[in-house]
DNA sequence: GCGGCAAAGGCAAACGAATGCACGACGAAT
DNA sequence: ATTCGTCGTGCATTCGTTTGCCTTTGCCGC
């Protein structure tokens, strides 16, 4: 209905509206629209009324790009992930967009793929003049993310650093979290232990097994044996077989993450046919919304996204309007789920 | 290094370099630098190689909200969730990303929490002027749908639609999946059935339970229990017992959903000390990657999300070339993934 | 030798908002 | 009554591209 041919006036509401066309029924100047619009003082109360009534009348909205061209700001974050499937990424992602959207910015999403280059997820951050980077996975090289430093561009690692130590970043303390692992395993009268890495020289992963060997070896334990399970369930499920076919079985298994804690679990059950947590005790570390799952109720070591996200957006926002803040490096502490994966018993 | 204290010209590469630069530098005008940045066939080959060799020396990249501004296009795809945990969107989002990256399109995300008002998402799609929306939940109502529509923004909604029918929809065939269900359960010799459902009156959940319905009484089997699960694992996992509790058991459950079937399969397992599938049978629906674990291995109904998330990008980047194409409605069949829950043998 | 045409590229006007500067009006201080 | 501030506005420029419309140049055919 309604759909008159003609095209005089009454265009679709909203569809090419300006400050000018709101000015011109509002009485008033492009500029002070602008500057209602900017929330500034420097407009008077009933001017301002006029202004928005014209303005919803009308159904008009900022344009962006125009006022991004002015300000050099766009209000948008690019938020770079890998192409894992893991959904930890996806609880995260989801936190960071209410976070900001809170604070009137928004995600640009720029997954980049396994093996591919990452210039031209470089090149389009530049383009979009995004106001900073969030990088969630380690697909992005030290290299690329230099260079949007440089930039001038504000950028944090979630979950991961750079040896140089001028990025900002936020993580879980690994370390200690694996250094936990290693005595709530001790504790709970475990003396063989064992490692499931995810891909090696991820930080993430380094810090885990680095807390985990130090503690253990703090307390008299031989090292673990590792063993590499790629971050994914299947990898998991292999690796447990590697580790149980030794000839000196560990007692306890410490997962980089809780994806291959899981596969770590099904390879014991259903490839070897044994009990968890009777035969091994298994341990993962994320806590994802399957850990508590009561067909899997792995004990894990949380991480609080929550706070690391709220630390990781503050840390942006800081440095969107102070750009030459020194680079933060915030650790949360991780918290541990016990579970019916590890066991609790304190007779050997 | 090389912070040398000054700012007559060598500022940071690529720092505020403009068009006009570069012109500057091949010796000819900036509307020649932008024809040659738009691949134009007015640019002679050897001035374009001395254009992009000035550009690359002094980093310029186009800005893209001058642009944005001059040509009324964004490049931004702007893609509404709900805050649903469910890692099936994780998946869909990155091959979302994936296929619009090769389109030279972005994702800008707008998560949509429960219960809140979908205004300012709304305001959001308008200011940016995104070229398109993919809705991939129900939070959008669809009235505010049909505002975007008659703004002139083409939208595609994914695995939903609206019944007024004048907005394109990707969707699984989830009538044809629930009618497949209902008969593949009835050659494997179940009689009575149940239905998990999620949220009532979202289309996915009423086509699947449609369909189901449908051919069960085409087969003379009597309608199925319901009971509801809201698309959640503590969902399944109480409806599951609500169900089983009923004085005529039912042999064979249908969850709207894969997360809702984990659940239902934890509940029998662990709550009722049951077994799957000799004491009934669990189809899910989705084939998240959890439904191919070895502890779960659950049989259900694929979505074909690669197919999928093509038809919904293709419709989409169609419509933005030519924003007067009717709506188009398309519907993948699902894949039936025959696992382990299901009871195969062919005796009652 | 001249008209005509095409190719290559320049000019300048959009696009829509932000903002420094100037100006008028009004109140208070002198 | 005069001067000085302050508050509220308007004017005009700026942000970096795109693009319609002109120019210039060289070349061809007659």
């Amino acid at each position: 209905m309604s759909d008159a041919a003609n095209s005089s006036q009454p265009k679709v509401k909203g569809a090419g509206i300006t400050a000018w066309d709101v000015a011109r029924i509002a009485g008033v100047s492009q500029s002070t629209v602008s500057r209602a619009f900017a929330n500034s003082q420097l407009v008077s109360r009933e001017t301002r009324d006029r202004i928005f009534s014209a303005a919803e009348q009308l159904g008009y909205q900022v344009n962006i790009m125009a006022r991004g061209l002015s300000t050099q700001k766009s209000g948008l974050i690019a938020v770079v992930t890998g192409s894992t499937r893991n959904p930890f990424y996806w609880d995260v992602l989801r936190l960071v967009d209410e976070r900001l959207q809170a604070e009137d910015m928004h995600v640009m999403l720029m997954t980049v793929k396994e093996g591919e280059s990452t210039d031209s997820a470089i090149r389009k951050v530049h383009q979009y003049r995004v106001d900073g980077l969030l990088v969630l996975s380690a697909e992005l090289s030290s290299k690329a993310i230099d260079e949007c430093r440089e930039f001038g561009l504000p950028v944090v690692l979630f979950n991961r650093y750079v040896e140089s130590g001028n990025v900002s970043a936020v993580a879980c303390d690994n370390v200690v979290a694996g250094r936990d692992i290693a005595q709530f395993l001790y504790n709970t009268n475990h003396r063989r232990f064992a490692f499931i890495s995810g891909l090696e020289d991820s930080s993430t992963n380094k810090d885990r097994l680095q807390g985990y060997c130090d503690q253990l070896q703090r307390l008299g334990c031989p090292p673990p044996l590792v063993e590499g399970g790629d971050f994914t369930y299947e990898g998991g499920r292999q690796a447990v077989k590697r580790l149980m076919l030794q000839a000196e079985r560990p007692e306890a298994i410490f997962c980089a993450n809780d994806i291959m804690a899981i596969g770590a679990l099904d390879g014991i059950k259903v490839d070897l046919g044994m009990r968890v947590p009777e035969d091994v005790s298994i341990i993962g570390f994320d806590d994802i919304s399957m850990a508590s799952w009561s067909g899997i109720e792995l004990t894990t070591m949380r991480q609080q996204t929550t706070r690391m996200v709220e630390s990781a957006v503050e840390i942006l926002t800081q440095r969107i309007d102070a750009p030459d803040l020194k680079p933060e490096f915030r650790l949360e502490p991780g918290k541990l789920m016990i579970r019916r994966t590890v066991r609790l018993d304190r007779q050997a």
